[in-house]
This record gives C-alpha cells, structure tokens and sequence, in this order.
RNA sequence: GCAGGGGUUGGGGAGUGGUUAAACCCGGCAGACUGUAAAUCUGUUGCCUAUGGCUUCGCAGGUUCGAAUCCUGCCCCCUGCACCA
C-alpha cells in the first residue's frame, strides 16, 4: 500500500492530513528515513478518537519506513498546556498521570509495530523520564536563556488568557518551553529530527524546532522556523529540525468531530463498547465518509476511490460508512470487537427482539443500561413508569419525560409500542419471565430484569 | 480602593409587581421523510400520585393579597479609573 506514494508527506498529503509544515520538510521526508514523535497528553486514562489522526500519523510514518516514537507527557502532563484553554487547568496528581500514562501506552502498542528485529521499531517514551529530573537552575540556563518572553507573550494561548482576568499561571505558561525541551532531547538521544502534532499546537511545536536550530544550528544562516515561515521566498537553509501539523478535525457541518454521543467515544472497551464505537462510524455523514476513510484508515487509495466513487453512485448502500465502521472498530478492538459489534447491530436492526431468548438478549444489547424488578413489585400492580424511572437503568430520568416519549411514540416495550405509561406490569411483559426490553427511540435501550423468585 | 453595569430555566438572551414554568435563538430529545445519514419539516424540552399541585430566576432575609421583578445584607462577575509593581 505503501507504493500509492513515493513517500509519507504525498501520502499525507493526499489524505488532507497536513494543515502545516516547516519548510524543507517534504524534501526531506522523501529523502531520507526520519524519527519522528507526537506527543500524547495524559489527561485521561483513554485515548479517544479524536487522537486517531496523529495515531494514524506515526503509523504511516512507520510504514514509509521511519521511526515512529510516541511521547506520553508524564511529565508536560504535570503542568498542563493552556493552548485552547479559557482557565487553568486542574492539576493532576502524580499518580492519576502515571495510571493514565500506562494506559495511554497499552492503547498505542495496538497501533504501533514494536516488534525488536524491526530496525524502526516503534517506542514509547515517557517524557517524564527527563523532565521530572532536570534542574531548574540547568533548565533556565540552557532552555530558557534561549526563548524571549516577548516571543512567549505573542502566543495565541498566552494571549486569550490574558486577556481574561483569571490571566494564566507561571506553570502554564512555562509549558512552551517544555514541550521544545522535549523535542531538544529526543533530537539529541534519539536523533529524533521531526515533530507532529495537531494544527492548535503548531506554536508549541515551532518552539521546539527553534530551539533545536538555535542550539544545534546547521546552516548558520537558518531563519527561525517561524521566520521561514513569513518569508518563504528565499531559499531556505535547512533547519536540522521539521515539524509537520495535521488540521482539525470538524465534521461536513462544521462540528467537533466526535462530539455526538455525549463526549468523544474513547478507545477504551469499557468506556466505549466496540458496538458504540462501530455504530459512531456508520453514522457518519456521506460528505463525511471519504475524508475519515482517508484520515483514520489504512486502505489503498484505489480503495478509497473506489469508495468515494461508491458514495455518489449508491449512496443508500452506505458502503463507504459500513468500510469505515468495520475498519476503525477492528482497528480498535480487533476482529472480536468487530465481530461483537456486528452482531450487535444486527440483533438491534435487523432482528426481531421478541425472537430473542432472554440469554441473547443479554448479549446481544451490550449497550444497554440495566434495571432490576422483584416479583413483589409484580404483585403490588408496579406501573410501567414507576418500572422503568425508578428501577430502570437511568435510561429515562422522570416520569415526566417518559410520558412524553410515549406521547410521541418514542419507547418500545419488547418491541412494541407503548401507549399507556401508567398501565401496571405483568408477567408477560417479560421475555422467558426473565427480561424486559424497554426501548427509548431507535437506539437506546434499557434491559429491566425481574428478580428470580427466592422462596 | 473608587465609579458604573450585571448575575434568569443546558448555552445565549427577553422579561422590572399579577394568565410568567418564564418570549426568542441555539443546543438536547423524539416523530415524519430517508439509507440507523445529511438537509428539511413537526412536536417536545423543571418536577409530581396531574383538567390539579409543587419547586425554580446568585445566596439569605424583608415589604406585599401577590415578586424573577420592590427593599436590606452577603457572595460572585464585568467595565472604566486609581493604586501597587
């Protein structure tokens, strides 16, 4: 696959994955074998799809040939970058990082090709590593004595919090620094030549591309990167250092991507099911599909064109969606997940819930909430309502909005619809005495269980 | 610190004594149409034992038959000015 381009940044580049780069970095991406990094903040214990993009990244660069490395701030996380930021952030504690840096790592090793005969074999590096140990009188004195507070004041970041009366930290401010601190090192240990990173972070990174030139030089006469930048007319003189800065990801409406179902899905099973996470791909818009299948997935180009081809003739077929949903959930969650996801998405659209045992129920609605009933309550004429607010699975909040979701015929009970929210339960409301099925629009459910009778 | 402005239901933002649970917009939810899409249209969007009741308009008191709307105190925010640096 990796012949549909002589080299990454065509390859990139005709994914749309490339929104900036310093200058020289194309010429010298298809010269030469790189190591490259993208840093990954530990603010949660899971990644989430919007990190897929510079996941996507390094694994290209892997199969072009260069040395991915993928850097988890234990260290940067401990104080906190403002860029995008409108207040100053919590600080984690020191164990919340390492737990969440551990489980970032085990998430990206899925990614990654880290096997030790593979010459750029991937790593992760911890920049705690260095950056919990360095002195400050060492850092000030050979970091910071090369950065102007007037540059550091411009920054975007810098700035909007400023401008606001809550103003910004000491801490966060020194961030800049760190993250170019962190390039200067693995520049110098691992020959690390190349940063990427998302377009929001393009100031932060640009530090680090300096300071690499300003320590290490090279060509003497090389402009800052920035200054390159503004005046890219001339001939530059190469930088030892380049960056490269994927865009934001929005939808075809202008959205956040991965804003839909409360919150970006995380990579995380337990957070996110793998049948969630397929559903969240096969939702997307067709306008949507092409540019994601070409961001997130692996596929040839002839496949995407194909594809993208697909879309505009038979739209209906979904084909793009159900490629893009099936690659990303294996991707993710490996060809059980996807296998569990499918199955999933059968039972809830294809099937007939009522032809279900209460057993496949169960596996099958892995994403639903759960409630639980006694016979008791059976006996003391429980109203649906009361059933499904007070012993659901939090489903729906109050019996006000449940009446109104029926009023609108929106819930289904085992697959029926419902018209009389206060109507007392029965045993045949439940599957094999055992399950009901309450469902809450097209896609959300809640399993209510009745008790077994311990007599 | 001084002067002025303001805190309203998820967000924005009306409302300055009585059909105000509170306009309107956005967002959310659901329905229709479709392709489990987008766009569009429709409904809905405080809670409840529901032709009624209860609780909401920064917090706590007060005036009044009646307050989000008036008074007092407190908390928080914004805008000028000053002070410090």
């Amino acid at each position: 696959m990796s012949n549909d381009f002589d080299n990454v940044y065509e390859d990139l580049q005709w994914r749309n994955a490339i929104a900036e780069a310093t200058p020289g970095a194309q010429e010298v991406l298809s010269r030469e074998k790189v190591t490259c990094y993208i840093g990954f903040d530990p603010t949660a214990k899971s990644l989430h799809i919007g990190n897929l993009v510079p996941i996507m990244g390094l694994v290209r660069m892997q199969r072009h040939g260069h040395t991915p490395i993928a850097i988890v701030g234990g260290g940067t996380g401990m104080i906190g970058d403002p860029s995008g930021r409108s207040e100053e952030r919590q600080l984690l504690t020191l164990e919340q990082i390492d737990e969440n840096v551990a489980g970032i790592q085990r998430q990206l090793e899925s990614f990654l090709d880290f096997s030790p005969s593979l010459p750029n074999r991937a790593q992760v590096i911890n920049n705690a590593d260095w950056l919990r140990k360095v002195s400050l009188i060492e850092f000030l004195r050979d970091v910071g004595k090369h950065f102007t507070v007037n540059t550091m004041l411009s920054r975007e970041s810098v700035r909007t919090r400023m401008d606001r009366d809550v103003g910004i930290s000491f801490t966060e401010f020194s961030y800049q620094l760190l993250q170019a601190y962190d390039f200067l090192r693995l520049f110098e240990e691992q020959n690390c030549t190349f940063q990427m990173g998302g377009s929001d972070q393009w100031g932060n990174i640009l530090g680090g591309v300096d300071l690499i030139r300003r320590i290490h030089g090279g060509a003497q006469q090389a402009a800052s990167a920035s200054e390159q930048r503004t005046a890219s007319k001339m001939q530059p003189a190469e930088l030892p250092a380049h960056a490269l800065a994927y865009p934001l990801i929005t939808t075809s409406t202008g959205e956040k991507f991965g804003k839909s179902i409360g919150g970006a899905p995380t990579l995380d099973p337990d957070q996110t099911s793998p049948y969630r996470l397929y559903q969240f791909f096969f939702n997307v818009a067709d306008a949507d599909a092409v540019p994601y299948l070409k961001l997130f997935t692996m596929l040839s180009r002839e496949r995407i064109e194909a594809l993208q081809e697909a879309v505009e003739t038979a739209p209906g077929e979904r084909e793009a969606q159900l490629t893009l949903a099936a690659e990303m959930t294996s991707a993710v969650h490996g060809d059980r997940g996807l296998d569990e996801a499918r199955r999933v998405t059968h039972a809830l659209f294809s099937g007939d819930l009522r032809k279900l045992s209460a057993t496949e129920l169960r596996g099958a609605l892995t994403e639903a909430s759960h409630g639980m009933v006694r016979p008791a309550d059976l006996h003391n004429g429980i109203t649906l309502a009361s059933a499904v607010t007070v012993h659901g699975g939090g489903m729906v909040s109050s019996a006000s909005e449940l009446r109104r979701l029926v009023a609108q015929g929106a819930i289904k009970i085992n697959g029926n619809v419902e018209t009389d929210p206060l109507r007392p339960l029965t045993d045949a409301d439940f599957i094999d005495n055992q399950v009901m099925v309450v469902q809450r629009g097209k896609k959300s459910h809640d399993l209510i269980w009745l008790e077994p009778d311990q007599r």
